[in-house]
DNA sequence: CGAGTTCTTGACAGTGATCAAGCGACGTGG
DNA sequence: CCACGTCGCTTGATCACTGTCAAGAACTCG
């Protein structure tokens, strides 16, 4: 096992305002920090769980960048989602006691563990922290019908766009900027979350380019048109 | 409105087994039936609730079928599950206190209304019923996130072996015959689910036939090589 | 610096979509 | 009870999008 643990301290952590803490007063803050009982970091390519491991707890992502992803029995892998600071990831493993995907770093990474037994328990206890258990996981399962909405409608070009959209939401809500981001994923992983092969992303990638719709170089992507992209991925609105 | 109600009683319901109170006690059970204030009958091709309702409830089913379904802004549909007796609909309403999908009828049914509100007080009072809540919520996690493989790495004639197996073998669980089954939707609405127009659904359903894996006459089906159509799910695997 | 990975681009192929026509089932009203 | 209209389903012909295969370029990291 490559990685360390560390103490924890959620009221000086700079993702009160995504992650768990919403709304709690500092009585419950303290409470929570008990429960995020260590830290973990996880390297890049390691895996934080992986499919079949004994769940035990949910992860607060810190810092870095993961992605989820299921195999068939046959070897098909499917990347289920990308998560980044403040995100929370294991959800799945709730419902059997074991996880059924893997949970891979893209980046080196440093997550909080919260033994979900320690969230159940506090959660009896204080409302607030239920309500944003019960949000957390029905925000993934809305966020997965989009995702399905996107796997079963659109074209090439329209999944690619949403995605750069969406990254680029997600870190905008984090401080970073609104035009320009680092890929932390391969093309085939992006594929994989799209539903696509790896050189149609390629591909719609240099034509969105070659539109002046972005600049891409590798890993890194400018936004020059963001209302271009919008349109492309909601066609009709406009 | 359509839809009239009902006084309720769990403790001799059918669907005990499957739908919320696994493991309660006859205490429990007492109060769950408080929660599950009233039924509600919602007749063929209504609403239960649609998006951008007001999220109040959960909805378990009693009797009758349903599909759940999101639009995106230009006017396309992607049916996101279909549900039967027994299973709760509704969790897509608690992130943001609206529904963020439609819930329609395919079939005359009734649905159990279990204001979250008082799902939330009791299992704080109950952590069996709280760990119940927890783990339908990552079941449907889990579920979509099976969806996504289907989507994204399948083809039409594996998506379709899927469907009908994952079909027959609900029905199965709730005492119908594991060969036989009376499709509750129509063609459009598979191939939605599916992610494939209704006129491939319906080829792939011919040539299943013709090569005497299924026997199919409009919304009848009877599975006659559940082992080929298993093959054809997972193709490696043989 | 070099090996391996990732990315790009081209040529071609195949799966499923689209368009179109006709059939069959079902329900309603005369 | 039958006729008719509507909706759902099937099937054929053709097309387009994306996948596949291949080769080479660019980048990364030890």
């Amino acid at each position: 096992m490559n990685s360390e643990t560390f103490k924890v301290a959620c009221s000086n952590c700079n993702l009160r305002e995504i992650c768990m803490p919403v709304g709690l007063n500092s009585e419950e803050l303290d409470k929570l920090e008990e429960i995020v009982e260590k830290r973990r970091r996880v390297k890049q390519g390691e895996l934080l769980f992986s499919s079949g491991d004994t769940f035990t707890s949910l992860y607060a992502i810190r810092t870095g960048f993961f992605k989820t992803c299921i195999s068939s029995e046959d070897g098909r892998e499917q990347v289920t989602g990308f998560q980044m600071a403040g995100e929370i990831i294991g959800m799945d493993g709730i419902v059997t006691d074991r996880h059924s995907c893997n949970a891979v770093a893209l980046e080196d990474a440093e997550v909080c563990m919260m033994p979900f037994a320690s969230i159940e328990d506090l959660s009896r206890e204080f409302p607030v922290l239920q309500r944003h258990v019960h949000k957390m996981m029905s925000r993934e399962i809305v966020r997965e019908n989009g995702v399905m909405m996107l796997l079963g409608n659109m074209r090439a070009e329209e999944r690619v766009a949403a995605f750069l959209l969406n990254l680029v939401q997600r870190l905008h809500a984090r401080g970073y900027s609104q035009t320009e981001l680092t890929l932390r994923m391969t093309r085939e992983e992006i594929g994989s979350y799209l539903g696509l092969k790896l050189e149609t992303v390629s591909r719609t990638f240099s034509k969105f380019s070659e539109d002046g719709i972005i600049e891409i170089k590798q890993r890194y992507v400018r936004i020059l048109d963001p209302e271009a992209l919008k349109k492309i991925f909601n066609p009709q609105t406009y």
